[in-house]
DNA sequence: ACGGCTATTGGACATTCGCGCAATAAGAGT
DNA sequence: ACTCTTATTGCGCGAATGTCCAATAGCCGT
């Protein structure tokens, strides 16, 4: 097997791990259990658990980031690349995956290679939304006098929602955060409530890295 | 020394410890090293590692919203009620206060009783605004059809807004996030933008457990 | 067929963790 | 003074962790 695929096979069974255990309660064992190979193969492509645990991160909000650019890329209008950013926000799918950004999130000022890929995600995603609302504007869907402030705030209350049911199961409801989100969104950006169409179990993709 | 003392002496050490290294990294060790005595001791008071750790996530916590509550209690209104919750609401303030909510939230599925300590506190934080809104309605000075939902909204986009200020410094200023998640609820409970008093450094009261 | 290089193995090693326990110290009530 | 209770010690146990290393297996060029 080439180097760079069993570099990427370890990133990936990582993953598949962490799905399970979470980020922080992944060991190396655990990655050679489930390659099904041995543990001192994991330290012959990575110096430290720590590098390995940082490329997994990096790839798993990457990946999902990147699965959510590219659907977004194939709507023709601003409002239906809205409804798709959150149908496949994944991240209130699984809550093993949001997990992963509360893990990252309560690190990032003790980590500072996690920290800095948290936030550069993270400002991604917010990027990701901003973008979309400007594109709104020059179609002449919608209105909104800071598309960045907008984006910030609808991507905050979503991680706070999100936050919640993933942490306190039982307190909110997963598709209830997502609408009150969504309609937080047409609220900022001057279109009637319920214009952006809610995801159901169809449209909303899996992720990656679900189990 | 007697008991009680000793118990707080333990949850008070495991609050120093905690705002180093995490409430997730605390170990029973660390808390004994910093109190001069054995690690038995702790588990002579504490059951469970994860017993100290809710119990001091509790005290630092509802700390916190004992102040705020008494704050809102001296108030005649219910909006002033409402600026003092923001006022008061000090997790904004230094940032290690609210990166013990995201250590509690992180870790709230890993640790059962930790979990249910973050829980009772993140609903009683809620709990609170939503039974000053309806003060509020009674009084005839607000209006809002779902209280309870409003103050999910509103509390999630204030930790979403904070998340970043505590994980991402300089993302988000944090008088900006205080200030949208206050136009937040005025627009929720129909009043003007601004009716609100915005926190000023002299009304902001510093918590207990800022360094 | 045969070197040589690299992937891969499987376990040793030191450390750390939560927790429990027998022994000791201390102190209060009689 | 004596006893009973309790606080406190200090260590040990078993499990788990990251890291390292000598030995082996396997492939590729010659």
């Amino acid at each position: 097997m080439s180097p760079t695929a069993r570099r990427d096979e370890i990133v990936a069974a990582t993953l598949r791990v962490a799905a399970v255990k979470g980020l922080g309660n992944t060991t190396v064992r655990d990655v050679a259990s489930e390659m099904g190979t041995s543990s001192g193969l994991i330290h012959h492509y990575f110096t430290s658990m720590d590098d390995v645990l940082a490329a997994a991160f990096a790839e798993a909000a990457g990946a999902d980031l990147a699965t959510t650019e590219a659907a977004m890329r194939s709507c023709t209008s601003a409002a239906e690349r809205l409804s798709t950013f959150f149908a496949s926000y994944t991240r209130l799918d699984e809550y093993l995956a949001f997990q992963m950004w509360l893990d990252a999130w309560a690190e990032a000022r003790r980590r500072p290679a996690l920290g800095a890929t948290s936030r550069r995600l993270n400002v991604a995603w917010q990027r990701l939304i901003a973008t979309t609302i400007t594109e709104g504007i020059d179609e002449g869907a919608l209105s909104c006098v800071e598309p960045d402030a907008t984006a910030w705030r609808v991507l905050s209350l979503l991680d706070g929602l999100s936050l919640q049911v993933a942490a306190h199961p039982g307190v909110i409801e997963r598709s209830v955060a997502l609408d009150w989100a969504m309609t937080a969104l047409e609220a900022e950006v001057g279109i009637p409530e319920g214009s952006l169409t809610r995801p159901t179990a169809t449209t909303r993709p899996r992720s990656r890295f679900a189990t």
